[in-house]
DNA sequence: GATGAATGAGCTTTCATTCAT
DNA sequence: GATGAATGAAAGCTCATTCAT
């Protein structure tokens, strides 16, 4: 292992957990479970090594989520347009959901089996950015006057539903058919 | 054990399978896992005895989800009035799988983990009462016109994604709440 | 596996029961300490056997001691007699003591180790024993007044302090040198 | 890190070694257990340098009861008056067991665990005191004529044991009281 | 057909030790 | 001499499955 300096240190244990937190959600996302063997072993690491990087496997699939969670945040507020018509900024929102499944099928359901799940307080979530579509079109006109919250909420298990049934099928999501299907079916849901 | 005829046996066959997936069921519902050694001592037969009425723990798990296909579609058979509204019909469909959510509530998500999901021919299942609403709402002209296969893929996508999100937070669900969100945005997505 | 009738199986239980204790205790003597593999292999039966036995490895301690407890006070029971002056009762009480340790050199401070010290009620217990004799001994006029806890407690800690020491220096007691110092300086500390 | 003159060098080896000794016997009185990770973090170096200055944990083990060796008796020599009468000393003797026992409670245990005793030969340790004490005793006519080495270890013995006792029971020994009773039995154990 | 004791591969986790820099 | 990331053997424990009776 070379010296490493203290920036280059910081570095080296994010890729690290990175690599481990990337190799994890590829094992997942193709056998809906992963051991701590068989990913050191994947990684190309001892077994102990992971435990130097995260205290235990919880506390890895909690960072895998995370990763994950920035990862579309950041994505959804880079791509979705501000100004759009709230119907394309859902468009958008539905697309990279459907992609994010197509990377990572098995992921969530085992992250949820195992841990509660705790909204952190203070970070975006992807349900946030959805809420705020959805309150954007209700003040803009264009949704019907609904709870906030439950919208989103249906909007939200519609998607996750269709992204069990295609797991359970084994089957990746066609972006194109799953997008018209569910915006046929969801427009008329919200809209006016 | 008395001398059984043959008749007798097939009898006998059929209620030790149907106890055994019953009690399974049971269990599952309150803990979400049932280990074999579990299984038989509530049933109140050896381990053993078990595997020779399921060849291993994944049959049984598919066939305690066939038990629940045959008693739901009995269920809803008997229920659902044949010449109601269809919107009166989906309510009833719906409150049927609330019901059915809240009583077995952990099984659904194992048997998906680790079963490839085949559709038995020549078996109605759930779904296909859906259809059949949704065929004879489209039929009546009162919901618009779509694909049926599509519209009840999306009707129970919603329901389940629904549960999902409750199974995770482990809540129940409360029927008439749900009853009444689910019908409030599925209504305008099927209606004309 | 034989087909057991209900008293063979208890038999069997016991008997196996007993089988993993005086292995692991006889492992113990030796080496201080024993993994459950270690165990199974020298038992001869695989690791999972000894769980069948025993619920976990500090029940199994827990039921090795008691194994001792009643072998030694049965043994103290039968061969201390009950009207020998109380000198010789407590010579007595001393030689079977350091046999037992002889023979269960690691044993005991394993279990200390691990285990909360809780004395069984309702049973009795070597110290049990050491008392009756030490309360004996002051009735009768043989032994100085003294609290009798705070004498049986000091015989006991003089005892096992000694035990302590040989064992750390690996060595087994001398019966006959070790029952003559002790008695030579026990017995002052405790007659009139 | 300076460069060191080869007798600074020494010194900070020195230096170096009763700090890791210090931090592990401070660590130790409070957990019964260490690792070299923890260690390490309390010294505040590195794992690896903990090996620079000890082969691997068992020579630590040893250094660090050599070094309270050391500690407990400048202590006696320093404040066990040389002329008071034997039982007196005895009597201080015994309380400076009892305070180093209550500050190091696991350490002892441990390291007698995993290491077989091995008395350096040319070191004076607290049981050569014990020893002189005892000899003078008997030369002043105060103690009965005994061998000294079987005496002092009888009174030694009866003192760990009592400290293995109260450490399994996870108890501080009250000075006094345990001071009170040690002394109510030894005296007449010793005394003419 | 019923039994249940035996199995053993598999799991997660710990930690003393090494060694390239 | 100092570093600390990497190591991997070893631990306790689980549980679906088998098979002799």
């Amino acid at each position: 292992m070379p010296r490493l300096t203290p920036e280059n240190k910081e570095l080296h244990t994010a890729e690290m957990r990175e690599k481990i937190c990337r190799t994890f959600a590829e094992l997942f996302a193709v056998d809906g479970e992963v051991s701590m063997d068989r990913l050191a072993e994947t990684v190309g690491v001892a077994k102990g090594t992971i435990y130097n990087y995260f205290k235990d496997k919880s506390e890895l699939i909690t960072a895998v989520m995370e990763t994950r969670r920035v990862i579309m945040v950041e994505l959804m507020e880079r791509t979705i347009p501000p100004d759009a018509p709230p119907e394309e900024q859902l468009g958008s929102f539905i697309r990279i959901m459907i992609d994010d499944f197509n990377r990572h099928r098995h992921l969530r359901t085992e992250y949820l089996r195992n841990n509660p799940v705790r909204p952190v307080p203070g970070k975006i979530r992807p349900g946030d950015i959805l809420k705020r579509i959805i309150r954007r079109g209700i003040d803009l006109g264009v949704f019907r006057e609904n709870d906030v919250e439950e919208t989103a909420l249906f909007v939200f298990c519609s998607l996750t539903g269709k992204f069990r049934y295609l797991l359970l099928r084994n089957r990746d999501a066609d972006p194109e058919t799953e997008y018209r299907i569910i915006m046929h079916f969801l427009l008329p849901a919200l809209k006016k």
